[in-house]
Formats: C-alpha cells, sequence, structure tokens
RNA sequence: GGGCGAUUAGCUCAGUUGGCUAGAGCACUGCCUUCACACGGCAGGGGUCGUUGGUUCAAGUCCAAUAUCGCCCA
C-alpha cells in the first residue's frame, strides 16, 4: 500500500483503496488550521443558518443516537455553508444535575466514600473532575465524527456565561410573580433524596397486591348491623397518614353513612367519611379493573398521594405527613397524634411498614382479604425506586400562565395546529406567533397536547451538582415582621407569596413574603447576578456580593437546593449567544442578533416536553415572543437488534468510535443519514470484533433479570474458545473487567459496511479520473465547454447532475434525508461510476471537451457528497482540484482551497436534458439487455461480439455516440442484413437485434429456451394489460394520460411478442 | 385508559397526494481477479406487502375491524 504523503497543497497519493483513520487525521488538522468551521454574525444583507446542539450530558460517552443526531445537525449545517450562509453551529454539554450527580455518587461509593461525609465543596470538585474527563471525551468523539461545530464557543451549562443568564432568568420570574415557593406534594425520589419533575417519572408495570382494610364505624353499628367499611389499597402503609375514607355520593351506602366517622385502626385517630366524585363504585363485573378490585371505599391520605390530594383540598381535610425524606415511616415531618400502638411503627422503613401493617390488620382480625393486583406505579428514572409522593416545599415556574403555556401553543403553525384550545386566545399577539413548524407533523400535536395538560414546573431539586437557587430565605413571627411585609400580606391568603417593597427592593434585589403558618412568615429574597445589580435601576444598587453579605447578616440563608437541569437546558439558544448583556462577554456580542431564532432544533421524540417546549416558553418570554428556532426536526430512535432501546443499564450502547474504527467515520455517517425516514425506528444488530484475531462474530446472549436480552460480559473468540474478551455490556454493567488476557472488545454491525463500501468507491472513482485527467496542459485548462455540444454521454451526466442537484436541494428543506443519501448513491455509484465512467473509458483520453466534463462532474460530486461524507470528499479534493481544468458553462464551482469552505454546486437550468435523459435510458436498456444475453451464453467478459441493428435501432446507437458500444462489450454494429446464420436474437422496441461473435459455437438449446421464456413473459404483460383496456371502468374514468399510457405500452409489448416469436420459429 | 408509530424478500429498511412488471443494501446463485474499485463488475433467484372486510375502473398506499410489537402520555 502506498504511504499517503501530504503534499504542501494538500495532495496524497491515492491508494488503492480508502484508509479512513489516514484520510480523518490529516482533514481535521486542516480544517483546524483554516477554522472551517467558526462563525461570526452575519454581515448586513447575509442569510444566516444555525443549530444549537442538543448539549450531551457530560454522565457518559456519546452512543450512536448521539451520532444520528449530530450527523444529521452536521449534514444541514455544512450544506447550508456551502450554500453561502452565515453558518454558526453553537457545541457545548449539558452538566446534567441528577444524572451527574447520581454517576459521581455511585463511584465515590465503591470508593467507600460518602457524599454526606465528603461535604458539598469536596463533592461538587469531585463531580467537577468528573465532568472534565468526559466533556473531553464527549468533545473528542464529536470531533473524531467530523462535526463542524463552532469549536471556539463551546459551552457548558454551568459556565459564567450560563450562569449569568440562569441567574438572571430566574430573577425576572421571580419578579414578574412567575416563579414561587409552595408546599406541594412533589414525586419524591427516597434513595437520591430529591424532588422529581413529573417528566422525570417513569411508570412500570408492577404485580402487586390489591388490600382490603376494615375500618371501624365510630358510634356503634348502622342500623343493618355494619360495623366497619372496607377500604381498598395497594398502599396500606400510608393509613398511618390518613385523615379521611371517601365513598362515591351515588353509592347506595352513601346515606346510612352520612354524617359518621370512623377509627383509624392502630393511630386511633377519628377521620370523617366523605362523598367525593373521584370514587370508584365497586363493580364485579365491569371491565375496568379498577371496577372490579374497587370496595367503594377509599382512604384518603393527603399527604401521600396526589388524588389523595386533591380530594383533601376539595374536603377540607387535614394533612399528616407519616414519613420523612429517606421514605421511612417519622413523626418529625408533620405528624404528632402518633398512638402508643403506631409508635411501633416508626423509623420504619416503607417496604418494612407496608409488611408490618398489614400483620397487624390480619392480626386484629380486619385484614378482609388480599388480592393480586397489576398497577402501575411511578419510578425514579434516575434511581429506580418507586417514587414516593411527599409533601415538601418546592419551588415552581408557573408554566400554566398563559405567559409561558399559552405562549408556547400560540407559536404553533396554524396548519399544524388551527385551533387553540380553550383560554389561550388566537395567534397574532407577537412575532413569533404560528412559526413554529414540527417535522413529521404528527408531532406538533404530541407537543400541543402535552401543553393542554401542563402542571406547574417543579425546579427545585434537593442536589449540590447544579445551579444553585439564587433565594436567601428567613422565616419571621409574624410579631416581628416588619410593616412593609405585613402590608404586603394584607393582600394575599395563606401560601401565596406577594412581592414586598422593602430596602431589599431598593436595593436592587426582589422580595417576597408568604404565611407559612397561622403565626410564621416566610420571607424570600432572590439576588440577581452582578451584571443585574449594577445595572438596576433602583435607588441604592451596590453589587451582588453587598447585598448577599447584607442580606446574610440580616438573617437570610441562601437555598441550598439547586435548580432542575432544565431550566438551563431551556435557556441554550439563549445564553451561549450572550442574554442577556453580550458586552459582558465581548466574543457573543452580534450572535443573538444573528442567529436567533435557530433554523432548526434536531432531537429526539422523548425530548419534545422536557426541552423543546421549556425553550419556546423562555425564548419568546425573554425575547419578546421570538422564537428559540422555527423548525423542529425528530429523528428516529436506534435500538438494538432486539429491538430494544438503546440504555446504559442494558449495557446495548454502542461508541461510534468503535463504528469509526472498524469503518471510518464516513460510513458511520452516510449510514446513520441513510437509516433516518420518518416513520420508523431502526434495528442494530451489533457484532463484535474480537481482540485476538480480529474475527467478527454475532455475541453471545443471555437474559438478564429483568427478562431483557443482552450481550453476555464474556466473549469467546470462535476461533479459538480458550481465548476471552470483555463485551460492551460487561463493561457498562461492571459485570466484568477488561484485563491484559481478557480485553475489551469493541463493536461493530453489519449495516455500515454499505457506508464504507460507498466511500471506497468514491474513492477509486476519483482515482480512475486521476489516471486520464491533466488540467495543466495548455489544451483544457481554460477550455469552457457547452452541453449543447458535448458529447452524448457528457450532456447525459451533466444534466443528471442538475437534476441531482434540485432534488438535494429540495430534500434538504424537507429534511428527507435517507432520501438524500439514496440521491446521492444513485447518481454517483449507479450513474456516474457504473455507467458514466464505463462509457467514456474508450474517448476520455483523447476528448479533450470530455476531459473537462468530467473533472467538473467529479469536483461537484465531492462537494454534493460532502455534507454527508466529509473527509472522503475533503481528502480528495485537492487531487481532483490539481488535475481539472476548463469550464462547464451553466455549471458554478468556483475554486476553494478546502471543500468544507467550497460552494455548493449552481447547475443552471441550461444543463437540464429530458430527451438525453430518455435516450440514454433506452441506450442502457439496450446494452442491458445484451449483457443478459452475453451471461446466459457465458461469453467472456472481454470479448468484443458484433451487434446487427434495423434503421430504427440503428438511430438510437448514433445518437449514443458509442455508449450502447461500451456498456454492452460490442465491438462491430453491422446493418440487420449481414448477421451469419445462428446469430442470437434480442427484441427491443419491437425490432430484431441480432448478435454474432459471441462464442466459438453457439447454444441453440439454451438460445431455444431464452426465447420461450420471454415470449411467456410478454405474453402475460400483453394479457394484462388487455384485461386493464377491456375494462370499460377504467378507460372511461381513468385520465385520459393513463390510459394512453397502457395502450402504448400495451402496443410496445406487442411488438416485442411478435418480433420474439418470429425469431423464436426461425430456429 | 388515551395517543402515535410499525408489521413489505432470509436480515435491515424504502415505497411522497391511490396508477409502469413492489425497490435498495446485506445475504444467496452463476460468470469474471478486464490496466479505478473483490469494500469490485455483470447477470440472476427470492415477496399472496400481518389478518379480515370495505371504498374504487384501480389498494402495499384510503376506510373499518382485528392481531402482534414499540414508544409517548395518564
Amino acid at each position: 500500500m502506498t504511504e499517503p504523503a501530504t503534499a504542501t497543497d494538500g495532495r496524497a497519493e491515492l491508494a488503492k483503496a480508502y484508509v479512513p483513520a489516514e484520510a480523518e487525521a490529516i482533514v481535521t488538522q486542516r480544517w483546524q488550521a483554516a477554522n472551517a468551521s467558526h462563525a461570526e454574525p452575519a454581515a448586513p444583507g447575509t442569510p444566516t443558518y444555525s443549530i444549537v446542539i442538543p448539549p450531551p450530558n457530560v454522565t457518559a460517552a456519546l452512543h450512536l443516537g448521539h451520532a444520528l443526531n449530530n450527523t444529521l445537525q452536521d449534514v444541514l449545517v455544512r450544506y447550508h455553508r456551502m450554500r453561502g450562509h452565515a453558518t454558526l453551529w453553537m457545541p457545548g454539554t449539558d452538566h446534567a444535575g441528577i444524572a451527574t450527580q447520581t454517576v459521581v455518587e455511585k463511584r465515590l461509593l465503591n470508593d467507600g466514600i460518602k457524599r454526606l461525609e465528603l461535604g458539598r465543596d469536596a463533592f461538587i470538585d469531585k463531580t467537577q473532575e468528573w465532568k472534565d474527563e468526559y466533556e473531553a471525551i464527549i468533545l473528542s468523539q464529536l470531533k473524531q465524527m467530523g462535526f463542524s461545530c463552532d469549536w471556539d464557543r463551546t459551552r457548558f451549562t454551568m459556565d459564567e456565561i450560563c450562569t449569568v443568564a440562569v441567574r438572571e432568568a430566574f430573577y425576572r420570574l421571580f419578579d414578574d410573580g412567575l416563579i414561587y415557593r409552595g408546599k406541594r406534594l412533589v414525586n419524591w425520589d427516597p434513595a437520591t433524596r430529591t424532588a422529581l419533575s413529573d417528566d422525570e417519572v417513569e411508570m412500570e408495570e408492577i404485580d402487586g397486591h390489591m388490600w382490603y382494610l376494615r375500618y371501624p364505624i365510630e358510634g356503634g353499628p348502622l342500623d343493618d348491623g355494619t360495623t366497619h367499611v372496607t377500604v381498598a389499597t395497594t398502599r396500606p402503609e400510608t393509613m398511618l397518614g390518613d385523615t379521611a375514607v371517601a365513598l362515591n355520593p351515588d353509592d347506595p351506602r352513601a346515606e346510612a353513612l352520612r354524617g359518621r366517622r370512623v377509627v383509624l385502626p392502630i393511630v386511633n385517630r377519628s377521620i370523617p367519611i366523605v362523598e367525593d366524585d373521584y370514587v370508584v363504585m365497586a363493580d364485579p363485573d365491569s371491565t375496568e379493573a379498577k371496577a372490579q378490585y374497587a370496595s367503594g371505599f377509599l382512604k384518603v391520605t393527603p399527604a401521600h398521594d396526589p388524588n389523595d390530594w386533591d380530594i383533601g383540598q376539595r374536603h377540607e381535610l387535614a394533612v399528616i405527613n407519616i414519613m420523612g425524606p429517606d421514605g421511612s415511616i417519622s413523626d418529625q415531618y408533620g405528624w404528632d397524634d402518633v398512638s402508643d400502638q403506631a409508635r411501633a411503627f416508626v423509623g420504619m422503613s416503607r417496604e418494612d411498614a407496608r409488611t408490618a401493617i398489614v400483620a397487624w390488620f390480619d392480626d386484629n382480625d380486619l385484614l378482609e382479604q388480599v388480592r393480586n393486583y397489576t398497577h402501575s406505579v411511578g419510578h425514579s428514572y434516575r434511581s429506580h425506586v418507586p417514587i414516593e409522593p411527599w409533601l415538601s416545599d418546592q419551588w415552581y415556574v408557573a408554566v400554566t400562565d398563559d405567559k409561558l403555556r399559552g405562549s408556547a401553543l400560540r407559536a404553533q403553525n396554524a396548519e399544524q395546529l388551527p385551533d387553540m384550545p380553550d383560554g389561550v386566545g388566537d395567534r397574532g399577539r407577537s412575532d413569533g406567533d404560528g412559526s413554529l413548524t414540527f417535522y413529521p407533523a404528527r408531532y406538533a400535536r404530541t407537543y400541543a397536547s402535552w401543553h393542554e395538560n401542563i402542571r406547574d414546573w417543579c425546579i427545585s431539586r434537593q442536589l449540590w451538582w447544579g445551579h444553585q437557587i439564587p433565594v436567601w430565605l428567613r422565616i419571621v413571627d409574624e410579631s416581628d415582621a416588619s410593616a412593609e411585609v405585613i402590608d404586603a400580606l394584607e393582600r394575599a391568603g395563606i401560601d401565596q407569596a406577594e412581592p414586598v417593597q422593602s430596602e431589599w427592593t431598593r436595593r436592587g434585589a426582589a422580595h417576597h413574603a408568604r404565611r407559612v403558618t397561622a403565626t410564621e412568615i416566610e420571607e424570600s429574597i432572590c439576588i440577581g447576578p452582578d451584571a443585574a445589580v449594577r445595572r438596576s435601576d433602583a435607588r441604592d444598587a451596590t453589587t451582588e456580593a453587598d447585598l448577599v453579605a447584607a442580606v446574610e447578616a440580616a438573617g437570610y440563608t441562601r437555598d441550598p437546593d439547586v435548580l432542575d437541569t432544565w431550566f438551563s437546558s431551556a435557556l441554550w439558544p439563549m445564553s451561549t449567544m450572550g442574554w442577556p448583556w453580550s458586552e459582558d462577554f465581548p466574543e457573543t456580542e452580534g450572535l443573538l442578533e444573528s442567529f436567533n431564532p435557530t433554523s432548526v432544533l434536531t432531537t429526539a421524540r422523548e425530548i419534545i416536553t422536557l426541552w423543546v417546549s421549556r425553550m419556546v416558553m423562555f425564548n419568546r418570554y425573554f425575547l419578546d415572543g421570538q422564537l428559540p428556532f422555527t423548525d423542529v426536526f425528530i429523528h428516529a430512535m436506534i435500538q438494538d437488534g432486539h429491538g430494544q432501546k438503546m440504555s446504559k443499564s442494558l449495557g446495548n450502547g454502542v461508541d461510534p468510535r468503535d463504528i469509526i474504527h472498524s469503518h471510518g467515520a464516513d460510513a458511520l455517517r452516510y449510514s446513520l443519514v441513510q437509516m433516518t425516514t420518518d416513520t420508523q425506528d431502526v434495528r442494530m444488530p451489533v457484532n463484535i470484533v474480537c481482540p485476538h484475531t480480529g474475527d467478527v462474530f454475532e455475541p453471545e446472549f443471555i437474559t438478564n433479570a429483568s427478562g431483557y436480552t443482552v450481550t453476555a460480559p464474556v466473549q469467546s473468540s470462535p476461533s479459538d474458545p480458550s481465548k476471552k474478551m470483555v463485551s460492551a455490556y460487561g463493561i457498562a454493567t461492571a459485570e466484568a473487567a477488561a484485563t491484559d488476557d481478557m480485553p475489551a472488545a469493541r463493536n461493530t454491525s453489519a449495516k455500515f459496511d454499505l457506508g464504507r463500501n460507498f466511500a471506497n468507491k468514491v474513492w477509486n472513482a476519483t482515482r480512475f479520473a486521476l489516471g486520464r485527467l491533466d488540467g495543466t496542459s495548455e489544451s483544457t485548462a481554460n477550455r469552457v465547454v457547452n452541453a449543447a455540444q458535448a458529447s452524448f454521454a457528457d450532456r447525459w451526466i451533466l444534466a443528471r447532475l442538475q437534476q441531482t442537484v434540485t432534488e438535494i436541494d429540495s430534500l434538504m428543506g424537507r429534511y428527507q434525508f435517507n432520501q438524500i443519501a439514496e440521491t446521492l448513491y444513485d447518481f454517483i455509484w449507479r450513474d456516474v461510476s457504473d455507467r458514466y465512467l464505463e462509457a467514456v473509458k474508450a474517448t476520455i483520453d483523447t476528448d479533450v471537451d470530455q476531459q473537462v466534463v468530467l473533472g467538473a462532474v467529479l469536483d461537484a460530486v465531492l462537494r454534493l457528497l460532502h455534507p454527508v461524507c466529509p473527509f472522503v470528499t475533503e481528502t480528495l479534493w485537492p487531487n481532483v482540484a490539481a488535475v481539472r481544468g476548463g469550464s462547464v458553462a451553466g455549471l458554478a464551482l468556483p475554486p476553494s482551497e478546502l471543500v468544507a469552505l467550497a460552494a455548493w454546486p449552481v447547475a443552471d437550468d441550461s444543463l437540464a436534458d429530458p430527451a438525453v435523459i430518455a435516450d440514454f435510458d433506452r441506450a442502457d436498456a439496450l446494452a442491458a439487455a445484451i449483457r443478459t444475453v452475453r451471461s446466459e451464453q457465458q461469453v467472456k467478459p472481454r470479448r468484443e461480439i458484433t451487434m446487427h441493428v434495423p434503421p430504427a435501432v440503428s438511430a438510437l446507437i448514433d445518437t449514443a455516440g458509442g455508449v450502447v458500444e461500451s456498456l454492452a462489450g460490442i465491438g462491430t454494429v453491422d446493418d440487420a442484413e449481414g448477421a451469419p446464420p445462428g446469430a442470437n436474437i434480442i427484441v427491443f422496441e419491437g425490432e430484431q437485434v441480432l448478435l454474432s461473435d459471441m462464442v466459438d459455437a453457439a447454444d441453440a438449446g439454451a438460445e431455444i429456451a431464452r426465447l420461450d421464456k420471454r415470449i411467456d413473459e410478454l405474453r402475460k404483460q400483453v394479457s394484462g394489460l388487455d384485461a386493464r383496456l377491456s375494462n370499460a371502468g377504467y378507460v372511461d374514468n381513468a385520465p385520459p394520460h393513463l390510459v394512453d399510457e397502457t395502450r402504448q405500452q400495451r402496443a410496445a409489448a406487442q411488438a416485442d411478442l411478435e418480433a420474439t416469436q418470429a425469431a423464436r420459429s426461425a430456429l
């Protein structure tokens, strides 16, 4: 193999096959040296194109899902950059609060270190180290895949510039009354001890039980002798916090029970019986599981169930919280009527308490029955333990406010969401209304219906890793409260925050107060970033540090919680571009004006609610209705070979670096683009590369504890089973560790062969041309070829090029990625390589015009393919540039040092030539028919045969100017009369074409068989067409052009049939 | 429970508003190591388009049921 020496102009000697690893390293350097992907704000009048990367979490290395997502973005970005747009692709990573904290905690625990013992600052340092490590890995992966992000602008969601944006956004929302603090039921994760938003809760089907517990009726039996009511519950342990029993008002038993109370067992609490529509009535014959299992009585535990909370609100029930933050039974969080009997349960875990309480009911003859019951239970997406609805103080964004939710809905394209939901109001209030378009369109409804059912967004997380909430709190007794606070609270009820005018607001902070108990008041001071405090028009504005010091001196302490990760992600298209004060970060000046709204957001569908919605709400809120992006492209998901979603726990993620290693980055990218369709998720069966032998083999699978099919952690080499290796699953799940004897094995997949072969094809097609072109010669250097005077093959390939450019332009605008890949494949492989290069082989060495055309076509091919396959095209670019000369009229291909910075080809309409394309297809069809006979007669490929043609066919052959001869291996073209006896006959367009000099002795039997088979086919075809034409319904109702077409087809098939029959009978 | 998507060749997938003999890649068969490419060329085999019913001159495509799988929401 030739060493790819790099000359100063970037040209390399071309090896026989494309070697991605060598090319990728060199090309990456050239891009870096040219700063090829850097963007500056657009000059006036220049069109812009921008994308912000969905910032990957710093929890782990990227997998193929990221590769897909970002490949699509790079295709768009490179395409628009070549189109001459000022193009920005903003890269970065996300701190991913809970996810990162969890992985770091786990790693520390492996070393025996506990987070709480380590302390907040030291833990954050450790997490920072993790972040640095994985951020570097992620950025390196992105670069290895060739992504043309503006690396100079790489951001992290906890960078100072992002922090300023987060602080300012929080401050403004707080000041505007859209952020509030309240005691609510939250989705509590007892394992990580933090609240989760609704979106972070995953529902899982659980095989559980329905327990039927008897609660004695207070004050003696009813008239019918009933002594108790039976409540049905899946969570008996929460009964300690029951504050009512509810039944449906339509229940026949309601009247007798009205006004009665029950005595809560164990606790001996007297609780009311209330009537509420929510309660499902018992009906053993119902098709609904709920009614089948219902007893008609519902225990109501407002502190531990969201539905019960609502019932409690309606009936003004007490709220008794019987659990601590770790999910154990506790009397420290609002339970103060603990009976002696109940005391025994305090301190138990929720699981133990469930067992113990059921046992207690059984022992006391109050357990009526137990039935198996499958129901869905919310689990933490992070720790996977069941969620505990838990009462606590949290911060919320009032996303249900019209300024957020309504704005998000009004943003939607009116074609995709014609009617606004009730109460949202019509579009047309602000700029971005009606401009948000989803591709594929069906996701517009997903987005809309989510907003219709949205609840306020819980943004506080009990974590250390993240943006700490910029609010300082203190609780004061009403008697100690300032007059300003009392004055503000006059206007409000309990648990409602009210703005206060105070010394703090006069110094540039925001001040709220709310009553938290009958006598206590909670005051909260929100302080903006230093840049905001300094700019404040408040009378006594100082600095953030001074203000914080003063607030803390006054007895306020900062809320230790941090913000939900998605709060900072929601600001990503703004914060990365310098909002709110780009003058403080000069490198960002002008970005917001040039590049926000961005052109498109590319993401997977799971993130529509978490991220897309919130970016829309925030961007519009802070930027006068301006959208963060106008298009949203939702792409497919990559599943493993068993149709399972790729996930860390299944260890079935594939590292793109493995694919780059086995196939190259361009192959990875091309194959991913090729499989990106509107609808279908993609299955990716993965093989393993043996690190000992290089063998590629299908791994051994096992079924894990949860019933999923996973790769066995340790695999054996197929050719030598004594050699072992660790699979990616083994590494991801830590079930096996790589050693010298048992190294880690890379993954690969045959799905990427397609892309690798294609890159190699481009490579070799170019090598062919390089051997035939010499652009430095006098004759070609300044030659301008006019298509009208060019040869048939040249006119054809230029017409096809024009068609291809037009098609790709259209497909790019519609995000039809798989069709882009197919269009490129068809043009480059089928047309340029298989047909054009074969057709010109005979003439290229002498036809100077053809050399110009070939050079131009190759140049255009590299440009067209560049967005998808940047490495191979950039590698070949200088070589092609060096040998091509002249130009083609109507085909603009201005020179450029790098193809990455070259102009997208512009092919004038004058190059379009449907007649030439039609004639070429005819010539190609004739050649194909001849090749079929050659193959059947086993004619040697190099043997040049003679064809004998009637005048009609002769005309085509003349028109085609040698193409038929080249493609069919014809040495001589003769007229029909000259055919020797025994010549083979094919029928083309109703005419007989004879072939001779095929073999030394013709096989008459094979010839007869072939013609008989063809006659059979043609008969079927004719009779099929006859059937259609004899159908009056078709002739009368189908569009006339289709009927005409059918008649022509019928005539052509009939002519072919007759000619073939004539040939057959001549034998 | 609600919504969305899928079911087409052995495998992985295309098939735009209904209209040429339902396509591609891999795999398979035969021939070819021809001076761009065996990561290749040429030729070929292989599909009752999940099932049932309907609309239509015409259904892989539209409608209705139904089965199976996946995802999202509750």
